[in-house]
Parts: structure tokens; sequence; C-alpha cells
DNA sequence: TCCCGATATTAAGCACGGTTAACTTTATTC
DNA sequence: GAATAAAGTTAACCGTGCTTAATATCGGGA
């Protein structure tokens, strides 16, 4: 599956994953210097390091490499600042986080660690139009819209029947009493019990 | 934010990134190898590099790594083989793929290029849980339960509302007029008129 | 059977994102 | 104002996942 690039070269989409405008990493970098910021004031080489739990060798090389692109400032032995693009991109990875961690957590149900984690490697990588539709159905789903409302009750009735093999069988999503999920790899009937609410 | 891992120790949740039982090259080498056996009875060295866009050379070394991981084996100039483990995965991974891609298309309506380069990014980064709970919503909101109907066409028409400012002013979800998708970053008003629908 | 072309592997190198150890700079304390 | 502690940097190294170039292996045709 190929798609154009600007300049007219294709490349796969799976590799796009290596040119993506932040890594996983420097995403955290920046937050955790938008957060330290935030918090006090200030952020320098120790407490990058000890709020990512890497070395201050590692913090120091990192910060080249986003000093190379522009999305932080950093003199030898001072403070640590994000650049305008810095700012930019630590709010949306940090504004993607709450949408997905909500997402997950009060419309999926799935348990907090667990959303928390997801979110978390995922945060760089969905789009800003993904990101904005997943808003969208999060906050309507909230809503007191009464489709919305009817649709919260309904729903929960169908996670409470797929979470037991019994009441699965009349499920009018499920075919022939088997649940979709009994059908999905890697599972093997591990959810039983396992939503909330 | 640290979690325990296996052993007692810790890790930040964010470092887990690099530990995952698949990393996305590994990912996208098991789907291909799954893919060509299925579609050519058999996947070689070549095969694999041209599906990927990689050097044979760099199919080489990758087959090492999965080796070495017992997913895949491989005798020099030979055929590889998926080991059930590496099946296992593969078939896990797509389904992820297969389930993500419903998701963003049929019910966020994110366009079809756009949706598949998201899933293909976070294939693999979707822990099960949160997988099994987006199936259930997609199928669910896909279903002729008659909430699931009425929910439809609500937020459908909540999706066009947000697509124009001038519709957003009624909406009932957007504060004072002002749509959500405004406040969020990196949007720009981009997304007006996007949503298909 | 020998040779050639296709296929595959190894070798060497690169960028990334880490590590530890050694060193330098800055800050604190007396 | 020097000694020392704390903070930061550099150097050397490692594993991953690629690259190109050179080498090795395999299979089919004269």
């Amino acid at each position: 599956m190929l798609r154009l690039v600007r300049g007219g070269l294709a490349m796969e989409i799976w590799k796009r994953f290596n040119v993506k405008e932040l890594t996983h990493s420097m995403a955290h970098y920046l937050q955790a210097v938008a957060g330290l910021k935030d918090e006090k004031g200030h952020a320098r080489v120790g407490d990058i390091a000890d709020r990512l739990g890497v070395s201050k060798s590692g913090v120091t090389s990192m910060l080249r490499s986003l000093s190379a692109r522009g999305l932080v400032t950093h003199e030898p032995y001072g403070c640590v600042e994000l650049t305008e693009d810095g700012r930019r991109l630590a709010r949306q990875t940090e504004s993607n986080r709450q949408v997905l961690t909500m997402f997950l957590t009060h419309i999926l149900r799935v348990p907090n660690e667990i959303a928390y984690e997801d979110a978390c490697m995922i945060e760089h990588l969905v789009g800003p139009e993904s990101m904005v539709q997943f808003l969208r159905l999060t906050a309507f789903i909230g809503s007191d819209d009464p489709n919305a409302e009817s649709f919260r009750t309904a729903f929960r009735q169908y996670q409470h029947r797929c979470a037991t093999k019994e009441a699965a069988k009349e499920c009018p999503v499920c075919k022939d009493g088997r649940c979709l999920a009994d059908t999905f790899p890697g599972l093997g009937g591990k959810f039983e019990g396992e939503v909330a609410g």
C-alpha cells in the first residue's frame, strides 16, 4: 500500500512510522519539559532525567536532537526552554493523551491502568483528523442528548452481556450466541466479567 | 507514573514502548510472511523485501531477530515459516488493524487513507483489553438495536454540525457555540466540511 | 558439466536512543 | 576564597533496524 509524499516519491505506509514528526521518546521529553516548566517554573536536565527515569547523559543527548529539530533551546549547564514549535507539539500530544484516555476509560470502560498505558503508547501516532473525531464521539456519547443517554444505557447492557458467555446467547449483536470477542484472536475468554460499570 | 513488572522492578509506563512484544517493524514482517504464505504458498526473502519495500539484506537481518524470538523459522537460502507464536501474533495484529480501521472509517468516518495510516501505526500498540472494547463498540453502534440506530443518526447530525462553525452554534455538546474541536490543539479549523457522511 | 543470472547472505556503516564511567562546570559551605 | 558536593557533559559503548557493496549459493540452459 503506497501513498504519494511531498516530492512525488512513494513510501509504504508502515514505513512512515519512522518519519513521524515526533518519536515516542521525543513526545515524552517535550511533555516532561512542559510539565516541569508548569510545576516548578523551569526545567533542568536532572529534573527531566528523574521524571522520565533516564540518565542525565541520556537527557543531554536527547536535548541535542530536540535542539537540532528546533523544539527546545538549551545552553550548556542552563535551563531548557520549549520553542513555539515544541510547545505546540507538547500541547498537542498532551491533548491527544487526554482525549484517548477519556475515550478508553469513560466510553470503552477499559480499566484505568490499561487505558493510561494504551493512550501513552499511541498518543503521538494518531493523526489530528482521527483525534478530533475521537473527541466528538466521546463528547457526544457523554452529552445529555436523549439519543446519547439511551445509547449509553444500551451499550452498558451490551457490554455486560458480552462479559459472560451465558448472557451472550441473547445478544442482538453476537451471532449464534458467539460473542464477537470470542472470535477475536488472543483473548481466550479472558474478559469474562472484566468490564466495569 | 510507575507500575510493577514481572520481577518486582518498576518501569515508567512510557518506557514500555521499547519492551513491547512486537516492534512496529516486526509486526509488519510477520504480517508480510503470513500474507505471502496465504497468497503464494511460501514466503521467500525477496518476496518479503518487495512487499515491505526494504532491501533483502534488511530482511535477512530481521529474520535473524524474529528467529531469535521464536517467531519464524528460516534456514539459509530457504523459505520462511511462521512458528505457532508467530502465527498468533500475525493474526492478532491483523485483527487489530481490521477492528481499528473499521472503527475509524465506519464509526468516526475518518477519510479512508488517514484511517488506514492511523490503524497501521497503532495496531501493535493497543492492548487486547482495549481492542475487544473497540470491537464491541463498533459492533454495537453498527447493530440493529434501536438505540444504536437512533444514536447513529444523532451522531451523524452532530458531526455535521461540528463541521461548520455556524451550525455549531446550536450544538448541544459544544459550549458557547465553540465546538470542542476548536479548542483542540493543532487543528486550526482545518476540519470544516471534512467529515463524510 | 560448466557457467551465468537470480537469489540470498555477510560486511561495514549509519541514525536513534539509550547505558556507564570519567570528566568538567556550577553551587554550597565553611 | 578554597574545598567539596551537586549538576551536567563528554566519551565509549550497545542493540535495533535499516542501508549499500561485496560475496556466496542455488538453479537452469548451452
